[in-house]
DNA sequence: ATGAAAGCGCTAACAG
DNA sequence: CTGTTAGCGCTTTCAT
């Protein structure tokens, strides 16, 4: 049952260990008729290279890790775990694995003993702290590494959603549906991608001839009691949609209107800038901007494999989205 | 920038390469003396094996891999993500890392590059099919391997939630409290859990007296249509309690309780077998059985890692679980 | 109790 | 174009 080795190969074909090592990897010269030889005797007997040895050689692993949030908010542990999947197919199509690890708050225990250990060739973090200490740890020791989500810090590699595209899209289509004066509810003002939308909401409007009233905007809708306000303020200055930042603002409005009888989208119409699947389920089915974690995450690995060959990564273009118009919106 | 080798430990001490190891291994007799020197030695140099080193030498690669579902399905991704965390932690403090790849379908292609490769020295399988050929080709193959969820096939491992536990102890609780005519609404009949749940039950009734009601046993709830039926058929029969198998048949009963008018708990009491975050967020939260994914993934990476390290493993216990008794119930 | 030497399977100069 | 020769860092006989 003992797997073949590159070495059985050799002395099969009566040849070298060293040819049948470039025969199979392609570097050097080599003619075709023993590189087509090598491959067939190799593919015939099911060979499979030794990782280990052969990371022991070039001192590479062929695994990437992965820093997975130990978060516990469903939804967003659903979109990281769409992405994981993502990342794990982009990475096995390279012939590299994924080594996952989860994050201890703003630690570089565990990242350090995997890179120390040489366990991986290179980084991706699912999110990033203010300060982050793992991207110093990784650029200081010139570890490869790209950042899912918006990175704050210069320099590193980020992938992100077109957060401000999504935005300003479904903003002016609304717009265009009839939308004349929409109320904007924002997450935590700390947050980038907090500021992200707003651009996007922002652009739409100037575009499309709209002032912008600074009246409408409300941000950190965290508090129940602080969104019912905001709601109210938003209606009685005669809002006709309620726009809202991410899929739990948009189902505490939508719970908040139906309390109030206020009719959706009879009176005012509500979507949201980020979508989940409670949002189809909610009653009316609420209009989102979808975006999708797989392909998120299999560019996030595709880039840092490039990177871990050396090839140089140029600009990255965002992740698109979708718009997805439901019921909630006419 | 170069990390510190075993060698380097020798020559700084004036020993051989075999008696360091020695002495960080604890294999193999060596006196106290040096052991305490050259461990005092690694220490403060703060030296880190080499694991592709030490895997090509022993032919252990001290990693494990784990299998995930490419589902969709939000909740059952962010339970098998806190199952994730659970693995990882177990897993880092027996010294081993956590190699992930993602299942497709009923195939063995992934896994088998990944053990072939020499990369894992044992699998946890996230979920199994029926005839599963991934366990077909582990068991031949004499790779250890853990089953999280029950596992038909005899002879394999496997960490599982005690849902007949919790089901019989969510219908006792209420049955204490006051219920005499459960409904029973129940998801595939298919899958295993469902004749857990079933039987917990049942066992419930027994021995607490009650009758089991044919007539208010019904399985297999996916349509929306078959649902409100059935729903319809138990309070007309006088049901005073709607049991649901899983936070989703239990969503969706009270929307149609809603629907109808009925009054929960005033009227009949809802509870689910199965709890998720969304069912605190009902109005009324919905009481429920709560299990604990970081646990049961935990106990997962503990087995393996014993299985692997050949230390039998006896009958493992069921993991836990906690009644959470909300609004829902009186 | 310690050391010398021979691998584990592969890659990478350096010759030819 | 191909082979020879050293390693990569650690473990493991087998001597001493």
């Amino acid at each position: 049952m003992h797997t073949i080795t590159i070495e059985d190969i050799a002395e099969a074909l009566g040849i070298s260990k060293t040819t049948v090592s470039r025969a199979l990897s392609g570097k050097g010269r080599i003619s075709e008729a023993t590189k087509e030889k090598v491959r067939k005797y190799a593919a015939e007997h099911d060979y499979q290279p030794n990782v280990m040895a052969r990371g022991l050689a070039q001192r590479r692993t062929y695994n990437i890790a992965v820093v997975t949030p130990d978060d516990n908010e469903t939804t967003a542990l659903a979109f990281f775990h769409r992405c994981l999947v993502g990342i794990i197919s982009g990475t096995e199509e390279h012939g590299y694995d994924v080594l996952i690890t989860a994050e201890r708050g703003n630690r570089v225990n565990e990242l350090e003993r995997i890179v120390r250990n040489g366990k991986a060739d290179g980084v991706i973090l699912a999110r990033t702290f203010i300060d982050d200490k793992r991207i110093g740890y990784l650029t200081e020791n010139n570890i490869p590494c790209v950042v899912i989500g918006s990175s704050q810090v210069e320099g590193v590699v980020s992938i992100d959603n077109d957060n401000v595209g999504g935005s300003r899209e479904m903003t002016e289509r609304l717009i265009k549906r009839g939308v004349k004066k929409p109320a904007l509810f924002g997450g935590s003002s700390e947050h980038f991608v907090t500021a992200q939308r707003l651009e996007g909401f922002d652009s739409a409007l100037r575009e499309n001839g709209l002032e912008i009233d600074e009246d409408l905007l409300f941000m950190d809708m965290h508090d129940k009691k602080v969104l019912e306000d905001a709601i109210a303020t938003a209606l009685a200055a005669g809002a006709d949609c309620l726009l809202c930042m991410d899929d739990d603002i948009a189902e505490r409005t939508l719970k908040i209107c139906k309390a109030k009888d206020v009719l959706i989208p009879g009176q005012v119409s509500v979507a949201s800038f980020y979508d989940s699947p409670v949002l189809e389920q909610t009653a009316p089915a609420i209009s989102a901007v979808r975006y999708d974690g797989q392909s998120l995450g299999r560019k996030a690995a595709e880039t840092l494999i490039k990177m871990i060959d050396g090839v140089g990564v140029s600009d990255i273009p965002m992740e698109g989205f979708e718009i997805r118009l439901r019921e909630s919106t006419r």
